[in-house]
DNA sequence: AGATTGATCCAT
DNA sequence: TGGATCAATCTG
C-alpha cells in the first residue's frame, strides 16, 4: 500500500490543524529489513514561543532551533536519557511549533507511547532536523482516509504539568475509535 | 510508587 | 562546571 507523501504544504498550516490532520495518516521509515509503516493515532500539539508546555518557551538553543526552522523538518529528541520522540514542525520559520507523535498502529498492534514509537521505527536523534518531504528514510504519507471531526477525541497533554496554564489545553488528539478497540503491543 | 538514564539548561 | 530537570517507560 502506498500513498502521497505530505508537502511541505501540509505541515506549513496553523499546528492544531496539522496535529488533527495527522490523525489517519501513515508514518513510512525505510529500515535495513525493508520499510515499516504505521497509521498515526494519538499526537500533541506544541504551539508557539508563549507555550510553556513546549521546549521552545524558553527560546532558541541549540535543541530548539529546529522547532523554529521550515515546516516539514523532523525534531527527534531524547527524553529520560532513554528514549526518543519524534516531532514534525509545523507553521512559518521562526515561529516555533510542533507535533508530537504519540501513537501509532502498526501491524503487530499498537505503540502507545511517543519512545514506543520512535523504538519501533528506529529513530533517533541522527533523524533530528530530516526532511520529511523527501521521501527519503522517513516521511508521512496520506493514504486517502477521511477523519471525520467526530471521531477526534481532545485531552490534555501528557507530563506537562509544569507548564501552568498551558497544561489544561486539550492539545493532545487521539482518535477515539482505537482507544478501546486495539490492543498494547510490545516489541 | 520507584528506578532508570543522559542530554540539556541555567545558576551557583 | 554542577546539579536539577525532564513532551517516558518498565517493574514491582
Amino acid at each position: 500500500m502506498s500513498g502521497v507523501i505530505l508537502p511541505a504544504s501540509f505541515y506549513a498550516r496553523p499546528t492544531l490543524q496539522v496535529a488533527r490532520g495527522l490523525l489517519g495518516k501513515y508514518l513510512v521509515r525505510e529500515t535495513a529489513a525493508g520499510l515499516r509503516d504505521g497509521r498515526i493515532i494519538e499526537v500533541e500539539a506544541y504551539v508557539g514561543p508563549k507555550d510553556r508546555a513546549s521546549h521552545a518557551s524558553r527560546g532558541r538553543t541549540n535543541r530548539t532551533e529546529v522547532m523554529f526552522g521550515p515546516a516539514g523538518l523532523a525534531y527527534v529528541y531524547m527524553v529520560y536519557g532513554m528514549y526518543h520522540c519524534l516531532n514534525v514542525v509545523t507553521e512559518r520559520i521562526d515561529y516555533p511549533a510542533a507535533v508530537l507523535i504519540r501513537a501509532v498502529e502498526h501491524e503487530a498492534g499498537l505503540a502507545d507511547g511517543p519512545g514506543r514509537v520512535c523504538r519501533l521505527f528506529e529513530i533517533d536523534r541522527r533523524l533530528n532536523y530530516h526532511d520529511l518531504t523527501s521521501g527519503k528514510a522517513l516521511w508521512l504519507e496520506d493514504r486517502e482516509e477521511q477523519i471525520q471531526r467526530s471521531q477526534i477525541g481532545a485531552f490534555p497533554r501528557i507530563g506537562v504539568d509544569y507548564a501552568g496554564p498551558w497544561a489544561a489545553k486539550p492539545w493532545r488528539f487521539r482518535l477515539k475509535e482505537e482507544v478501546s478497540t486495539l490492543k498494547s503491543a510490545r516489541p
